[in-house]
RNA sequence: GGAGGGGUCGCAUAGCUCGGUCUAGUGCGCCCGUCUCGAAAACGGGUAGGGUAACACCCUCGUGGGUUCAAAUCCCACCCCCUCCGCCA
């Protein structure tokens, strides 16, 4: 959520970086209700001021004719009040609702663009592997190896379920413990948060109102599964003031994450590229809002080290505005290489959100003991998305036997350094 | 799911029976001052968030409604915590 403050004082500047994301918002309406709604609070405040100041003398009157009187004006003045209270709450909840429909401004260093063909390449680290005999994408090997198993994953759950059996979910197991090691030591606490949050925790990142449509939630009670675990971990600290020296707050979890997708349908279907369900370590950092640029690099950095030390081939790429998400000011994705598919597959998002989430969630800081409360800067990033991890490692690291090697860093949790054979 | 108890200004508590004297008392913690060579103690003062140009005024005593000229206090619904029972990995 944007400061309301802020679209007050600069409402062309809002208007020309919501052209530039591509999007629309109802700025002008947001204007006139903030108008009106400033009118009507000085109005009924006024009101409030007069019938506390009397009541408070009712309370002490003696004589019981002029008590009367009061009383009989203060009545009159409860059903202004009443009226003006009425309209004032429209005004405010139609307020909030526009806007929280507008997303964060983009970054001063973000690429202009209209969509994903206008991200920028920002570097390509890593050699793709050349092959000098016929590589089979992931789901060829996972199914010859005996890892992975689709169709009683769909006789389970559906399409887009699948099973990991042997080596292939102990892959999936070492990835998890590897990653939360890396994260670990580069400063980041862990914690294990639920699966299931509030609706408010999912306003609170930005989930709702607007993308309810991707979540899976319960249909009897206030349940909603999440899609990344930067939602429960946002939210942690939601509707807190964190003392002077807390900050910064670096966190990573592991959790499952829960997409529906159903945009998508038809797409991606081959394989366990893009599931209804998937494993993930994610990382998120409160700042300082001096700090956003740094930190930014920095958590990309460490969400970087996972795919060096896999020695996959990966690229960054920054996203332009028109590819900008509802919540980030500033975003770099992270894409491993393929081989057997040939393409670059999408493992991180890493984003600054400075203060958008820390509005909506209600997230402040105390700069210094006594002072006032400032929002905190959020930021997180994937380090790594699961399923296609293991698709790059095994369509990587295949071999003309038809077994697939186990990067190094990955043989200590393994206990093996190559699946099958 | 059932029965009972409870959610108050950082922490601990008072207030709710009988609505106005609550601009929410007290203790602890913290900050400032007096005293002191300095400190402790003692004493005095201050100590939430939001709206706002504002120490004016308004809002917030779990949340949301209601009654009333006036609600921490009365009524209704919901949420959370504790104790006991039931169920259960």
């Amino acid at each position: 959520m944007l400061d309301l403050r802020f679209i007050r004082e600069n409402p062309e500047f809002v208007k020309a970086a919501l052209v530039k994301l591509n999007t629309t918002a109802r700025i002008d309406e947001i204007l006139a209700g903030d108008i009106e709604r400033r009118e009507l609070l000085s109005k009924v405040e006024n009101l409030r001021a007069e019938r506390n100041a009397v009541s408070k003398e009712i309370g002490r009157m003696q004589d019981a004719a002029t008590r009367d009187q009061r009383i009989a004006a203060m009545r009159q003045v409860g059903e202004q009040i009443e009226g003006i209270e009425k309209r004032l709450a429209e005004v405010e909840i139609n307020l909030q609702q526009r806007l929280l429909e507008v997303p964060n401004m983009p970054h001063p260093a973000v690429p202009v663009g209209q969509n994903d063909s206008e991200n920028r390449i920002v570097r390509t680290v890593g050699e793709i592997p050349k092959f000098d005999f016929p590589i089979r994408p992931h789901w060829e090997i996972g199914e010859q190896l005996g890892i992975i198993d689709f169709e009683r994953g769909t006789k389970l759950s559906g399409s887009r379920f699948y099973v990991l059996y042997g080596l292939g979910a102990r892959l999936e197991r070492a990835l998890i413990n590897w990653m939360l090691e890396v994260h670990i030591q580069q400063g980041y606490q862990e914690v294990w948060v639920p699966f299931m949050v509030k609706a408010e925790s999912m306003v609170g990142t930005g989930n709702l109102p607007k993308f309810g449509e991707n979540l899976y939630h319960d249909a009897e009670e206030d349940y909603w599964f999440i899609p990344t675990a930067e939602v429960p971990m946002t939210n942690l600290y939601r509707d807190e003031i964190l003392e002077p020296g807390k900050l910064p707050i670096y966190h990573v979890a592991y959790t499952p994450c829960f997409r529906r997708e159903k945009m998508s349908a038809g797409k991606d279907v081959r394989g366990i590229k893009r599931g209804h369900q998937f494993d993930k370590v994610e990382m998120v950092k409160f700042v300082e809002p001096q700090y956003g640029d740094q930190e930014l690099s920095s958590l990309l950095d460490d969400a970087e080290e996972i795919a060096r030390q896999l020695k996959l081939p990966y690229r960054i790429v920054e996203m332009c505005t028109g590819d900008l998400s509802f919540v980030a000011a500033r975003k770099f994705d992270i894409e491993v290489w393929g081989a057997g598919s040939g393409e670059w597959l999408e493992v991180s998002s890493c984003s600054l959100f400075t203060d958008f989430q820390a509005r909506r969630a209600n997230i402040r800081y105390r700069p210094e003991p006594g002072a006032r409360p400032e929002y905190v800067y959020t930021l997180n990033g994937s380090g790594l998305a699961l399923p296609r991890v293991v698709i790059s490692i095994l369509e990587n690291y295949q071999q003309p036997d038809g077994t697939v090697r186990i990067p190094d860093v990955l043989q200590p949790f393994m206990g093996v350094d190559k699946i099958g054979g």
